[in-house]
DNA sequence: TTGTACGCGTTATCAC
DNA sequence: GTGATAACGCGTACAA
C-alpha cells in the first residue's frame, strides 16, 4: 500500500473521513479526546497531513503565485531591479503562506512555456513590464488568472505603477538648472525586441513600453530638447557603455547625458573614464531606479529610487487581494532623489 | 456557470469525455475530424486547457520541484554563490516544463513554514547546506518528498558534492610552497545558529556542516597548521572585515589568511586595505568559490572556482531523476584554481 | 475509434 | 459532535 489517506486515517481511528478532516484542518467542532484519537493513528500510519493536490482540486485554489520573470532567471537575479522587488514580493507571499512559482518567459522567443500555460496558480505576478499583446498575459488572461502587472495598465490585470514621469521631470530639471543645453538621452527600449540605436530627437516614435514612455514625457517636462537620443536594446551596463561611446564621441560632445536606468547610466560613466573624461567637471550623468553599485566607486550616481521592494510588497498584496476576490486599487509610488556625485555644472 | 470543464466541451462537441481528454493530451488515437469539432468547441467556450489540479491529482504528480532557499530570498539572490546554483536549477527544471516553488526557510528560526510542509511538490532541492536535523530536511522526509541537497550526504537524499577538500588543499599547498608560516584561517561557519568568534587552533570542534568540515581538512591536509582561526558566522564580506581586523590585530601579524569563501576573503583584502597592508605585499589572501567580485578590483582573489551552474543543473537533474523514480548517482564536482592577483610570498 | 464507469483524496453540506 | 453523501475535474482501464 502507497501512502495512507485521510480516508485511512479516518478507518484506523475508527471515526468519519469527514471527522478525521475537521480534526486535521480545525474548521470545526471536534471533541478533544477524538482529535487525539485521529492524531494518533495518523502518527501510527505515518501520515503527514492531507494531500495538497486534493485539497487544492476540493478548494478550487492552489496557493500558489506565479512570477513571470524574464528569460533566463540569470538575469533577473542579476538585476538588482529585479532581485528587490522579488525579495518584496517574496517576503509579502510568504506571509499569507502562498508559494511563490518562478516562471521564465521571454516575449521575444517563439512558443509560450509549459508553465505559463498549464502550471497551477491563483495568481500571477509580472516582474517585467508587458507591452501590449504580450503572449505571457494574453495567455494569462484566456485563462483568468488574475495576473498583476508593474508599471503598465493593461485591460483585465491590477497593476502597481510608480510616478516615474515626476521622477524624471525632477532629475532632469535639475541639469537643466545646473545650466546644461547639450543634453543627450540614453533611453531604455522603445518595444521589446529593438536593438540599439540612434533616434532622430526631433521624430521620436512613441514608445508602447511604459516606463521608456514616462521617462521620455519626464525629460520633456523639464523643457529638455535633446541634442541626441539613443535607445538601448537593454538595461545593462554593456549597452549604457556603447551608448555613450557613440554618444561622446558627436561634436560638439553633450555635457550632460540622462540615462533611463542606473546600469545604463553606470555604462556612461565607465565610457567616460575611459575616454578620460571627468565626471561630473567634464561630463554631468544622471541615472534612474536608485540601485546600489558600489563598484562604481567613487562615484555615486545621480539617480531617482524607486522602492523596488516595497513595491514586490503591493504587487504581492495585490495578487493576494485578487485571489480573495477583492478590487484592486494600489496608489502610484513615488520615487525619490538621490543627489550622487555625477552632476555638476556644464564645462565652460 | 463558471469556467468550463472537459466535460462541458465534450458535450458541445457531442462526445465523450474520454475522447475530449485523448484530443487534448494526444495520447491517444484520435480521428482528426474529431479532435477539430473537440478543438472547436474548445475554443468557443473558452476552454483554455485540462485544469492543471484536477490534472496533477489524478496522474498524482504537481509537476513542481520545491527549491528551499535561506530564509530572506535578498540574501539568497545578493550572494552569487545561490545566484549561480538558482540559475542552473531554472534551465534544467525548465527544460523539463518542471515548475520551481521557491521556499525560504531558515532552520535558525522557530517553525516550519507551511510551504514546506504542506505545499505540492514532486521532489524539492535544498540550495542551503542543511546540517545534520535540519529541520525543512526532516519535513519534506516525513513527507517522502524525494530530496536533492547540495555538498553533504543525508539519509534519504540524493546529494550534488564537490571535491572541496582537494581543492582547498591544493590552494593552501600553495600558499605554503610561497614560504608563509604564520597563516590564519578565517572558517565557514561550524554549525547553524553560531555566532562570530575566535577558536583555538590546537582544540577545534568538529564542524557538523559540511562544507567547513571538508575545508578544514583540506587545511590540514596542506601541512598547515594555522596561528590563529577564526569562526565566521556567515558567508558575508562584512563578517571577512571584521574577523579581518582581529587577526590583523595579532603579534606577530599572520602573513596569510586563508578564508573559506570568496566573499569572506573580499572582506579581509578591504580591512587590509583600510590598515594600509599591501596585498599581497604584506599580507596574502585566499577565497574560495571563485565568484566574480568586479568591485574589489584592481584586485582579483586567488581561489577555487566552483561550477555552481552545473552544480544547479545537476540538482535539478536529480530530481527529475528521482520523480521518475529512478536512482540517482551524482559524480563529485571538480574544481578549478583560480590564481589571482592575492598571493606572494611573506614579507621578511 | 469511441463511450462507460470509476477512482484520485479531500472537504462542504446537511442531517442526525 | 459526528457521520453519510456528493462533488471538485480529470485520465484510463475496459468494453463496445
Amino acid at each position: 500500500m502507497g501512502r495512507p489517506t485521510l480516508a485511512d486515517v479516518a478507518a484506523a481511528a475508527g471515526v468519519s473521513p469527514s471527522t478525521a478532516s475537521l480534526a486535521f484542518s480545525g474548521a470545526g467542532p471536534v471533541a478533544a479526546a477524538t482529535r487525539e484519537r485521529v492524531m494518533a493513528a495518523a502518527a501510527q500510519l505515518g501520515y503527514t497531513g492531507p494531500n495538497p493536490i486534493a485539497r487544492s482540486l476540493r478548494r478550487g485554489q492552489s496557493g500558489v503565485v506565479g512570477v513571470i520573470t524574464g528569460r533566463h532567471l540569470s538575469r533577473s537575479f542579476r538585476d538588482p531591479v529585479s532581485v528587490q522587488t522579488l525579495d518584496g514580493i517574496a517576503d509579502a507571499l510568504g506571509a499569507r503562506d502562498l508559494g511563490m512559482l518562478l516562471i521564465p518567459f521571454d516575449d521575444a522567443a517563439p512558443g509560450v512555456p509549459q508553465l505559463v500555460a498549464h502550471a497551477a496558480m491563483d495568481a500571477a505576478i509580472m516582474i517585467a513590464t508587458p507591452a501590449p499583446g504580450d503572449r505571457a498575459l494574453r495567455t494569462l488572461l484566456a485563462r483568468d488568472v488574475p495576473t498583476v502587472t508593474l508599471d503598465s495598465r493593461h485591460r483585465g490585470t491590477a497593476s502597481v505603477r510608480i510616478a516615474d514621469r515626476a521622477g524624471m521631470r525632477d532629475l532632469a530639471s535639475e541639469v537643466v538648472a545646473l545650466g546644461h543645453t547639450r543634453i543627450a538621452v540614453l533611453t531604455l527600449p522603445f518595444a521589446p525586441g529593438r536593438g540599439t540605436g540612434e533616434l532622430d530627437p526631433d521624430h521620436l516614435p512613441r514608445p508602447t513600453y511604459t516606463p521608456t514612455r514616462n521617462r521620455l514625457a519626464g525629460v520633456r517636462d523639464a523643457g529638455i530638447r535633446p541634442v541626441a537620443v539613443v535607445e538601448a536594446g537593454a538595461s545593462l551596463v554593456e549597452e549604457g557603455f556603447e551608448a555613450a561611446r557613440r554618444l561622446l564621441a558627436r561634436d560638439p560632445r553633450p555635457t550632460a547625458i540622462i540615462a533611463f536606468s542606473d546600469l545604463l547610466a553606470a555604462g556612461v560613466v565607465l565610457a567616460a573614464r575611459e575616454l578620460g573624461l571627468d565626471v561630473p567637471g567634464d561630463l554631468t550623468v544622471t541615472g534612474f531606479d536608485g540601485v546600489d553599485l558600489p563598484w562604481l566607486a567613487p562615484d555615486v550616481l545621480a539617480s531617482a529610487m524607486q522602492p523596488f521592494v516595497h513595491k514586490g510588497t503591493l504587487a504581492a498584496e495585490a495578487a493576494a487581494a485578487l485571489i480573495a476576490g477583492e478590487d484592486v486599487r494600489t496608489p502610484d509610488l513615488t520615487v525619490v532623489p538621490r543627489p550622487g556625485t555625477t552632476t555638476g555644472p556644464p564645462p565652460h
